[in-house]
DNA sequence: TCGCTTGTTGACCGCTGGTCGACAAGGTAC
DNA sequence: GTACCTTGTCGACCAGCGGTCAACAAGCGA
């Protein structure tokens, strides 16, 4: 006679379900702003279930963002077969081109990066290898105002980005023009 | 017999006292980690004392601030006798040397700026001035691509003080050439 | 010594992230 | 058809958080 209280649902499927729910959410709505119980209820189960697929918030976050964060990794590596100019020139182009259709929640991560510790290291380790890469392609030998050059610079991609996205008046082109400026300018010398 | 349960303090040294404490702790802890009972136990008072002299934790926090603040505004405040060159030249000479002594709590905050949504947004508002400000005293007429060159630039110069402050293998020399040449670089001619 | 002002407190609230033992859905074996 | 067993699921609970409030008491003036 009366319905089950509750549908079982496959482990994968509900974990699947969880994460897409999670990355809806979480772009949205502030990380703080967002609690277990409110996507617990969105998603139609209970705290405990969500707690049973994900150890914790911050790990549950973490997981929406890692889908995301291996798009991203695959649209921009860069190509060993070209010149290292080629190379940071052509994948900043597909990171604009990434940033144009997933910017919001990119901008929202970059401003709030303080919410979860875990992410600021993990936004930070991702800085520092890529500062790194970039410093490796650099003709001469490095050194400190040079390693500080490269570091500031991805916080001007940055910067430049949030306003890109805020105010969406120039071309990607423009864009990428006005960065790879900046980095000529902050090295001292044409790269 | 019996000593007092507490001590009473006038209110104007009560008040001056929890300042000082919380700056110092502020610049300890994160925000989040720091919760107002424990702030309350480090100075031997209530919980519900230090709402009475401060409504909220944020506006406990932003007080703190405001000291801080107000002394950096005073010491980088522009000349307006000089040309927009040198007034730029000099308030950044400033600002440098403020962050050479007051650098770790400002890097603290620039990392983790999303803690308090108040805070960011004063923040935004200051850098949002500064573009506006930078953009007034430069040759030729505004344009979107300037506008955006500026605000990357103010991100610029926050990334390149937090890799400073972190190795501190520079000359606050060397950084504000960097800087200044990163912002030439992004105009896209000499400043 | 009394009284009054007001600085100060302990107890309380709703909510948060997080935990745990117990229930029950539903495929399986007979 | 029913008994069983695996395991997906839930309600109830916890400590700690930011924040509130009525009531106590320190210590000055009369």
């Amino acid at each position: 006679m009366s319905e089950p209280a509750y549908t079982r649902l496959d482990v994968e499927e509900r974990r699947r379900r969880l994460l897409e729910l999670g990355t809806t959410l979480f772009a949205r709505h502030d990380y703080d702003a967002l609690s277990m119980a409110a996507i617990a209820r969105e998603a139609g189960i209970s705290k405990a279930l969500l707690y049973h697929y994900f150890p914790s918030k911050q790990a549950y976050f973490m997981a929406t963002l890692e889908q995301k964060a291996e798009e991203l990794a695959s649209r921009i590596a860069p190509d060993p077969a070209l010149a290292p100019a080629e190379q940071l020139a052509t994948s900043l182009d597909a990171f604009l081109g990434w940033v144009e259709e997933n910017g919001d929640a990119y901008a929202k991560l970059v401003r709030g990066a303080a919410a979860v510790p875990e992410v600021r290291e993990v936004m930070e380790e991702v800085r520092e290898a890529t500062a790194e890469l970039i410093l490796a392609g650099l003709p001469g030998a490095p050194s400190p105002p040079r390693r500080t050059a490269v570091r500031a610079w991805l916080w001007f991609m940055d910067g430049a980005i949030i306003d890109w996205l805020e105010h969406r008046d120039l071309t990607r082109q423009e864009v990428k023009t006005l960065v790879l400026r900046a980095l000529e300018g902050a090295l001292g010398e044409p790269f």
